[in-house]
DNA sequence: ATGGCAGGTTATACCTGA
């Protein structure tokens, strides 16, 4: 078979799992009922000698990328279209696993990220995590001037862990002061979409004005009555792949499944 | 205003997350 351009809209999804090993089912039955043919996913919790790769190939991923701490951070790329270029770079100081890049068959660049939480106190002198935090973004910011083309075709997606916009809170008077919504945060990451010249899609389809959240906290029983989230999880596109978007969901239902992860993934229909 | 949970670990208490 020779090589063929993709032609149809590929969908593409960003998830952290907060741990693939104990949440294989869920990652089996959000393949099955998204068809996602990208998954990027955050927070593997898996060191790469124990990532579980064969069981992410019967579900159907052939093509699968990972970089992984024990017990810790950990991206990974899983796709049915093929890749190349496998690569990782290091933000913030410290050697976490923290990033991942492949090139798709087609040429497009896909970063997975999974940035800092930042801890507890929003205060970069007292806390050394925010400081870091901090850090990373800024690492990325500069890392998007150095590699400014306003040709390529790239795609950013990861769990950030800020919540840029008044109604990614459920509450943003009231997380002000909580660490990813504050707004030295939310500065930073204005700069770092305004340097990448990065489009965030799922704001191209649900308008700021309309509450929109990815993150629900374990400690909340009643997370979907209560409804306190947070829009943690994002996927930007270069502005030479903006035209391309069809649809961008954040389904909810994966945050109410057995063993579910804090997270709900999102999902981007975007034509390369 | 507070506290509430969950995953991983050379585990059985303590670190992480956000």
């Amino acid at each position: 078979m020779p090589r063929q351009a993709i032609s149809r809209p590929i969908r593409i999804a960003s998830w952290n799992i907060n741990s693939v090993r104990l949440r294989l089912a869920n990652v089996a039955r959000f393949a099955a009922e998204f068809q996602p043919d990208v998954l990027c996913l955050q927070e593997t919790k898996a060191g790469d000698d124990v990532f579980p790769d064969a069981a992410l190939a019967e579900i159907g991923f052939t093509h699968r990328a990972f970089k992984g701490d024990k017990g810790y951070n950990g991206v990974a790329i899983l796709s049915k279209i093929p890749f190349t270029e496998k690569r990782y770079e290091s933000f913030g100081g410290i050697d976490h696993s923290r990033h991942l890049a492949v090139t798709l068959e087609g040429g497009v660049e896909l970063h997975d990220f999974y940035v800092p939480a930042g801890g507890d106190i929003p205060d970069a002198a007292a806390n050394p995590k925010f400081a870091h935090k901090l850090q990373f973004v800024a690492d990325m910011t500069a890392w998007c001037k150095r590699r400014r083309d306003p040709a390529a075709r790239r795609i950013l997606v990861g769990d950030l862990n800020i919540a840029p916009l008044e109604h990614d809170v459920w509450s943003h008077k009231q997380l002000l002061k909580v660490v990813s919504h504050t707004p030295v945060e939310v500065a930073a990451m204005e700069k770092l979409i305004a340097t990448g010249e990065w489009v965030d899609s799922a704001r191209r389809f649900t308008p700021a004005t309309e509450k929109l959240y990815s993150w629900w906290s374990y400690r909340s029983p009643n997370w979907d009555i209560a409804d306190k989230g947070r829009r943690l999880d994002h996927i930007w596109v270069s502005p030479a792949l903006a035209g391309g978007l069809k649809a961008v969901e954040t389904p909810r239902g994966p945050r109410g499944w057995e063993v579910a992860s804090d997270h709900v993934p999102v999902i981007a229909t975007i034509a390369l």
